[in-house]
DNA sequence: GGCTCGGTATACATCGTTGCAGATGTGCCG
DNA sequence: CGGCACATCTGCAACGATGTATACCGAGCC
C-alpha cells in the first residue's frame, strides 16, 4: 500500500524528479526514459498522491459549493451540472450544506474546510453582502442565487425580476386578475423572492391591475410550504384565480393543496412557478414555469469561479452576467 | 496570506510543536500556554492547514460517494442525508457522479481522487461484484442499493424484496388483479430492480393471482421511462388495473401519464411505487409507495464505513446490516 | 579539437503539519 | 537535600510531491 515516486524511480532507474517530469509531461524527455517510467508506473501501480501535490503547489483543485441542502430538487439539479461543468475543467466539487443558517454559511466561508478548495460557490440565504465579504476574505468567490447584491462581488444572476414578471403577464394574458403569490412577504425588496415579487408587481402595474397586498403570502421554501399557504388563503376566504408560486417546489405544493380540496386547475385556478425543475413537466397537470437557465448558470459560474483562481494576482473588474430565461408554459396555466 | 503554526509559535513566545499540541487537545499543557497559544492564533487568524496534515497524518476525513446523478432525486435524498450524518462524525464527503457508466464507477473505484478520500459509499449500477473487488483494492468501501450482492462486499441492505411485496400485497388487498410492473425485464433476478420483481412475483403466488409476463414492462429509471413505458403498456391494448413502478420517479411518470390519457386514479387505475420521495407526498394524486428506510440507509452506511477506515489493520467480518422499510399509503392506491 | 548550446536528467530544499524521542522543570517523598 | 515521577514543553525527522538550480551529454560550429 502506498507506492511513492520513489518506488517508481528506483525500479524505472531514474531520479525521482524524472518521475515527476514524466507525470507533469514535461517537455524534453527522451522516449525510452519516458516509456520506462510509465511501464514502472503501471508496473507498481502507482498513483499520485493529490494531498502531497496540493501541499506543495498549494492548490487543491476542488470548488467548494455551499447551498441550503442536496434534498431540495433546484439545488440537486444545480449541484449536478455544477459538477459536471467542474469536472470538465479537471476541478472537483466539495458540496457544504448549510441548512439556511448563517452560522453554517459562514463557517463554510472562512471555516477550516476552506483551505481544501481553492474557491467558493456559494448560494447565500442567511448572510448578507458585507458579512460575506467580511468572512470570505481574499479567497476567490463567485455568488449564485442573487439572494445578495452588490457591486463588489462576482455574481451570476438570474433575471428574477424579469422572468416573474413573464410568468405574471403570462397568467395576465391567460384572463387572470387575481393572482396569488406565494413565498415573499409584500414588502420584500431583496433577496431573489423580493425580486421576483418586484416583478410580479411591475407586470401588474404593466397591465393596469390593482395589486392588493392580501394576495402575498409568506412561507417557507419547500413544497410543505406552498401548501400551507394556499390551505391558509383559501381558508381566509379571499379570491383567486391564479397562483405564482415564487419557485417551482412551492407552485407544486399548492398545486397539490389545490386539487385535494377539490379545486379544478387550471379552468378554476391557474398554477405557475419558477424554476422549471424535471419533476414540474412531470406533475398533474404539468406545471407552467420559468427556467431561470440552469444549465447557463453552472457553466458560467464554474468558468468565472475557476478564471479568478488561475489569475489570482490580475487586476479585474468585477462580473456579474446574467443567464437567459425561458417560460415554459404547460397544463397547469395554458 | 497563509499564516503558519511556525508564525503562530513565534506569536505565542512557544515552539511549533506546542502549537500542534494545543490544536490537537494534547492534554498537558499549562492552561496559561494554551491561552497564549489560543490568542496569537485568534489574533493571526490562523487556520489549521489541512492538506499539510491530512499529507503527514494519512488520513484526509472525506468520505467520497459515488452515485449516478444528483439531479435523481432519490440520489440526491440520500446524498443530503449522508452528508448530514458524516458531517456529524467529523468527515466530509466527496460527491462523484458516475453517470451510471462503467468506465465513470471505474475510474472512481480506482483514479486519482480515491487519494483524496478515506473510504468510499458506492451505489454500483454498472460493474459487477467481481469488478468491484478487483477495482477497489484494500480501500475501505461500503455498498448501497443491493443492485451488487456479494457475502464477500460490506454493504446496506435494502429489503427490496420484501417490501415490494409489501407493495404488490396492498394492491392486491384492494381488490387489483391485473398489476403491471414498471422498470426491469421479466428474467431479471440480479440488481434491486430484479429483487424487487421477484418480491412482486412472490406477494402475487402468495395470493394465488397468475403472473402475467406481459405486465412487466422495462423502462429506464427517471420520469420520462415511466411515462413512455405506461404509454406503451396503453397502447399495446394490454389490460390492467394497476401500475407498480419499481421506483417513485417511474411510478410518477406513469401517473402523469395515466391522468394525460384521461384514466382515474385510482378509481379506474392505482398506482404504487418503490422509494417515498419527499415529491411524492405533494404528487397529485400523492402517491402510495414504500420507505426504504433512506435516514437509517445513510446513518448506518456511514457508521460502517467509518469504522473500517478507523480499524483498518482489525480483522473483520463482513457486515450486511438491513434497512427497516414502512409502508406510505396514500391516495394513488388506498 | 575545443567550445557553445540546447536537450535531458538530477540534487536539494521546501510546502505545513504531526509522531517520536527527548529535554526541561516542578513537586513530593524519603 | 537528592532522587524520582510526572507534567510540560521542545527539536527533529518525516509525509510525498514540485520548483529551482545545476550537472551532464552529445551535436554543431568555428
Amino acid at each position: 500500500m502506498g507506492v511513492t515516486m520513489n518506488d517508481v524511480a528506483r525500479a524505472a532507474g531514474v531520479s525521482l524528479k524524472t518521475v515527476s517530469n514524466v507525470i507533469n509531461d514535461y517537455e524534453f524527455i527522451r522516449p525510452a526514459t519516458k516509456q520506462r517510467v510509465l511501464d514502472a508506473i503501471s508496473e507498481l501501480g502507482y498513483e499520485t498522491n493529490l494531498t502531497a501535490r496540493s501541499l506543495r503547489s498549494g492548490k487543491t483543485s476542488m470548488l467548494g459549493l455551499v447551498l441550503a441542502d442536496l434534498s431540495i430538487p433546484y439545488y440537486a439539479e444545480l449541484a449536478s451540472d455544477i459538477m459536471k461543468a467542474a469536472w470538465a475543467r479537471g476541478y472537483r466539487v466539495l458540496v457544504e450544506q448549510s441548512g439556511n443558517e448563517a452560522e453554517h454559511e459562514k463557517a463554510a466561508l472562512q471555516g477550516q474546510f476552506r483551505s481544501l478548495t481553492d474557491g467558493l460557490l456559494f448560494i447565500p440565504l442567511a448572510l448578507d453582502a458585507e458579512q460575506i465579504i467580511t468572512a470570505a476574505g481574499k479567497k476567490p468567490l463567485v455568488l449564485l442565487g442573487e439572494f445578495v447584491q452588490d457591486p463588489r462581488l462576482d455574481m451570476v444572476l438570474i433575471q428574477n425580476q424579469e422572468a416573474a414578471a413573464a410568468v405574471t403577464a403570462h397568467l395576465l394574458a391567460g384572463g387572470r386578475r387575481r393572482i396569488a403569490v406565494l413565498g415573499a412577504h409584500d414588502g420584500d425588496e431583496a433577496g431573489s423572492n423580493g425580486l421576483r415579487l418586484r416583478g410580479y408587481r411591475a407586470a401588474l402595474a404593466a397591465a393596469g391591475v390593482e395589486h392588493d397586498p392580501e394576495l402575498v403570502v409568506p412561507c417557507g421554501w419547500r413544497r410543505d410550504g406552498g401548501a400551507d399557504a394556499t390551505a391558509r388563503l383559501l381558508d381566509s376566504g379571499v379570491e383567486f384565480d391564479a397562483v405564482f408560486g415564487l419557485n417551482d417546489a412551492l407552485a407544486l405544493g399548492a398545486l397539490h393543496e389545490l386539487l385535494l380540496r377539490g379545486r379544478k386547475v387550471p379552468e378554476e385556478i391557474a398554477v405557475a412557478g419558477f424554476d422549471d425543475l424535471d419533476e414540474s413537466r412531470f406533475a398533474s397537470p404539468s406545471l407552467t414555469t420559468v427556467a431561470p437557465g440552469r444549465a447557463e448558470i453552472a457553466e458560467r459560474a464554474v468558468e468565472l469561479l475557476i478564471e479568478r483562481i488561475e489569475s489570482k494576482d490580475a487586476v479585474h473588474s468585477v462580473q456579474q452576467p446574467k443567464a437567459a430565461f425561458a417560460m415554459k408554459v404547460r397544463q397547469s396555466a395554458p
